[in-house]
DNA sequence: CCTTCATTTGAGAGTCACTGTCAGACGAGG
DNA sequence: CCTCGTCTGACAGTGACTCTCAAATGAAGG
């Protein structure tokens, strides 16, 4: 093994990857997600369906791999010691963020439509968001030095998931309007704040509107 | 058209449904969801696999169909009129626990205990739940007057939800200890009481944050 | 430059979930 | 008992995904 990242080998695995998700992002948006084969994306992108296959594992992941992922082991985790769950979550996010949108904000708003408007991307999503709220039960767990099992954290932990998940629907039901990264952060400031969760109904100052 | 509920036909169907689910949960429990084929559990049910996908529309709907999906139209929800989201969420939840439970209890963990190890139930069922957030969305919409896509009714409904789902994996985390409701119960007296969400995290380390 | 070695790639065959069609079976209703 | 409408099973097909294996190719040293 060389040093992992500067060999041709790597680099060319690296490139013809990029270049599958931007052959068959375009193939998507043309024809929808569904109506591509596989078989297409991978002749368009002039590397066998093995090789898709080898990348990707499935074909969901080829506009998913990477998005709505965060590493437990970012460093800005550490910076956050001390912090509550939301600071520690807006850390989280932020590395999440610089990965989403860093790249290219337009592109997720292209995944994000495919996303919503296919039931198996859908569903794959719905999991890796899940998948995301046991990972940051762990990182609340070991902060709050209780068993990762605990109620309070696994609702802590899924309801801080919640709360932007129910950004990105918001983002998704109003067009996309304005950066995710600006939602997301709102998303968390109603949680600090506290939801009028267990209030009565009485919509405090919203106007009448149809 | 009979009165749709006392034909021969109806009642047919409905009792060949039946006999799939419990069959097929047999097989899963003996092999494991993954190795056996819809071809196998119609085999089994002695129907063809057409029925099965009649009935069923995936082989993931054979175990989940009817779960963790809530009628709008329930009558209860009107009890909760002028009640605090939470309320009516409770009143959603007892319509959905009665599903749930009310059929039998111990079934639920066989089908929860092939739900967690399987990444395409897991999927599908995140994708129900998710779903489910939106029609509770539109609930909570409706009773505060304000648009579906609004940021807050997104991120309560799915707060809410997302309670209910980490109370879930706690459930199964804790191998099913205790009746289901009740965990989810108290996911949602959590949400009430307010998580401390936003406090600090007690640590020795001293708290450097604004 | 050339050889050797370790990976990676592409090709092909196979499995299985799922879809669409259609003729025959079978309740429903008279 | 007979017609009519619906449901069922059989069949053929598509596409996602897996496995295996031989050929290609980058890495490393002479």
């Amino acid at each position: 093994m060389t040093d992992a990242d500067v060999g041709l080998r790597h680099r060319k695995r690296a490139a013809a990857m990029a270049r599958i998700q931007a052959v068959a992002l375009d193939l998507f948006d043309e024809r929808g997600y569904e109506a591509v084969t596989v078989e297409q994306i991978a002749e368009a992108s002039d590397v066998s369906p093995s090789s898709v296959y080898r990348y990707f594992g499935s074909k969901e992941q080829i506009v998913l791999l990477g998005e709505f992922e965060f590493d437990v082991s970012d460093s800005r985790l550490d910076d956050a010691a001390g912090g509550s769950p939301v600071d520690v979550t807006r850390q989280v996010l932020r590395a999440v963020m610089d990965h989403l949108v860093g790249d290219d904000e337009e592109r997720t708003r292209r995944q994000m439509r495919h996303v919503m408007s296919d039931p198996a991307l859908e569903a794959a999503l719905a999991r890796q968001v899940y998948a995301a709220s046991e990972t940051l039960g762990e990182v609340f767990a070991a902060r709050l030095a209780r068993p990762a099992d605990d109620l309070e954290v696994q609702v802590l932990a899924h309801v801080v998931v919640g709360a932007l998940l129910g950004g990105l629907h918001h983002w998704h039901g109003t067009g996309f309007a304005g950066p995710l990264r600006d939602v997301l952060d709102r998303c968390l400031d109603l949680l600090e704040r506290g939801l009028q969760v267990g209030a009565p109904i009485t919509r405090p100052t919203a106007p009448a509107e149809p």
